[in-house]
DNA sequence: TTAAAGTACATTGTGCACAATTGAATTGTG
DNA sequence: CACAATTCAATTGTGCACAATGTACTTTAA
């Protein structure tokens, strides 16, 4: 009866579980855009960089998504095919890849502006709620992702 | 600068992020026993359900993790390969196949009473902030999976 | 009793995630 | 310069998620 392993006990099932179902929320909004919800994130990020006039190497792309080049490339390549976004190698260094948004790529934010309100209206939830809750994630996941744990606690 | 589409104001993010990033420290402590984290959770269900003494269809454990039978069939099939998991079709009801635990899957449950203890140690996060933070969590996730959102809203 | 509706699971196809490997390009060191 | 180490992206392979469809079975109701 240790109930440590009861599903309802575990903070990883808890997020689990809601992260996909608020991925299920934004499923039909981002349907849309033809998007799909890791495409979305993406476009997020292209969209912020490029109106900071940066531009944007596959590898910033995944450290600020958190992700490897294995899920991005893929990904990248369907963004591209769809006429959202360029590719290029760069020119002083061979090994990276720049991306830019293509005039299709800029012009899908306003289509894209309305996802987040669309959202919140359908939650019922206040927005300060969702707001704090937000905060404690971040504040958990860079717990989570600093270096090393404490293993080594002697 | 609509910042509402700012990456970092996206509640959708963090809760993916972070949901990654806490599978991400389950990984090697389930990889001792060779098994994912959609599997653990199928096998939390199971040695719950096991040990009340109900039998478990595949529909229930659906209804349990909000999987439907397209993810749980394959995932089940390879924990039925690895010896953990019996799949039977129902006498009653040829349509409903049952679920049970093998021997080496009850067995299983010994070694796994350790992963939530070691991941709580391994984290340096109070555990009532992790229990609050889930509760939290809950609380969204059922008005999330609320029937209709209030698209309604007259 | 038999057609219609509904249920339970399986299958197929697409798109992530992530580990591991590869390969090309760059950097660092002597 | 040579050459080892590192970096960046691509590739390969496994395992989810989920939509859509298929199929067998059960229930219902005419």
């Amino acid at each position: 009866m240790n109930d440590l392993l009861a599903l309802d006990n575990q903070i990883c099932f808890s997020l689990y579980a809601a992260n996909r179902a608020i991925t299920a929320r934004y499923r039909p909004l981002l349907a849309e855009l033809e998007l799909t919800y890791p495409q979305y994130l993406v476009m997020l990020v292209l969209w912020e960089r490029a109106s900071d006039g940066e531009t944007t190497r596959v590898s910033d792309l995944g450290a600020r998504l958190r992700l490897d080049s294995g899920t991005l490339t893929p990904l990248l390549k369907r963004l591209a095919l769809r006429g959202l976004v360029r590719r290029k190698r760069s020119l002083e260094d061979e090994r990276v890849v720049t991306l830019s948004l293509t005039p299709q790529g800029e012009e899908l934010r306003e289509s894209a502006a309305q996802v987040p309100l669309k959202l919140l209206c359908g939650l019922d939830i206040a927005p300060e709620r969702l707001q704090a809750l937000r905060n404690e994630l971040n504040a958990v996941l860079s717990v989570i992702e600093a270096p090393a744990g404490k293993e080594s606690n002697a």
